[in-house]
DNA sequence: AAATGAATACAAATTACATCA
DNA sequence: TCTGATGTAATTTGTATTCAT
């Protein structure tokens, strides 16, 4: 299914292995002291307030050109979207999801769903088509609301309650929805990144096992020629492992080419 | 100033639904 | 038409932080 999808993540990737120096790229600059051996960190910071939202039409998500699956809603009767935004118009203080028992009918976080007129999903609410009253309906949003949330999203990667607002208001959503797609996305920035990690030290061990081999090989044969006194003397001068600072690759100096002890 | 509880935000794990092959 | 795989919206739970008392 999503062979052929583009995940859009754009994850900025700061990951190199040793492998990469050589070609095109720039060395990298020197770590961090005492960091993690590449960046990982995956966010930006929060930024300062998001400039203002052009407001959209507020019909503009309406038109929806998200071919496949809303030529079948309505093909079936049933646009998912659209069903929601008209009850979006008026279920301010609708409650919970048939699922969240305690947590969203009482205490702290249901008095802020409230506030902030979430959690009014309900399939309680919107099943008039007579969906399970059970289940909880679930909104595929459009390409155009997508498109939008990922925009923000590559700007900033959380949300302060008046941007949150802004954003639901302009994508005909509700406040939670667009939170919810943030937290959502944040994972799956993570998740991406964890899965590039994991490529880079794997890289990395394939890399050291075989500069291990090679130092093993290279060890034996220094061995055998300490046996062979004969060859012992006329060979080149010994080889050194250094460290660069820098990329921090072993780098191999001849002794003719190391400047002189001080 | 320290302790405490409420409110809030977020991550992580999970569930449940929509879609596709 | 059925089914399993996959993507993702939504929920739940736990934790950290901030703020007021």
């Amino acid at each position: 299914m999503s062979s052929s999808r583009d995940d859009g993540l754009g994850l900025s990737l700061s990951l190199r292995c040793p492998e990469n120096h050589s070609h095109d790229s720039p060395p990298p600059p020197p770590p961090p002291p005492a960091a993690a051996p590449f960046p990982l960190n995956l966010f930006r910071s929060p930024l300062p307030f998001m400039q203002q939202h052009k407001p959209s039409p507020p019909d503009a998500f309406h038109h929806s050109t998200d071919g496949n699956m809303e030529a079948r809603s309505i093909f079936r009767g049933i646009d998912v979207n659209r069903a929601i935004t008209v009850i979006d118009c008026d279920e301010e203080v609708m409650v919970s999801s048939p699922n969240s028992t305690v947590s969203s009918l009482s205490g702290k976080r249901s008095e802020r769903e409230e506030n902030d007129g979430e959690r009014a999903t309900s399939s309680l609410e919107i099943d008039d088509d007579g969906a399970d009253a059970a289940g909880r309906k679930k909104l595929r949003l459009s390409k155009e609301q997508a498109a939008v949330l990922e925009e923000t999203f590559m700007e900033h990667n959380t949300l302060n309650p008046k941007q949150k607002t802004a954003l639901a208001k302009q994508l005909n959503l509700r406040p939670r929805q667009v939170e919810v797609w943030f937290q959502n996305r944040r994972a799956r920035t993570k998740l991406k990144q964890t899965e590039v990690d994991c490529e880079y030290l794997r890289r990395c061990c394939e890399n050291l096992t075989e500069e291990n081999r090679r130092l093993q090989k290279e060890v034996s044969e220094l061995r055998a020629l300490k046996l062979s006194p004969q060859f012992y003397m006329n060979m080149s001068p010994p080889t050194t492992l250094t460290m660069c600072p820098q990329c921090e690759r072993v780098a191999v100096t001849s002794a003719a080419q190391r400047p002189p002890p001080r």
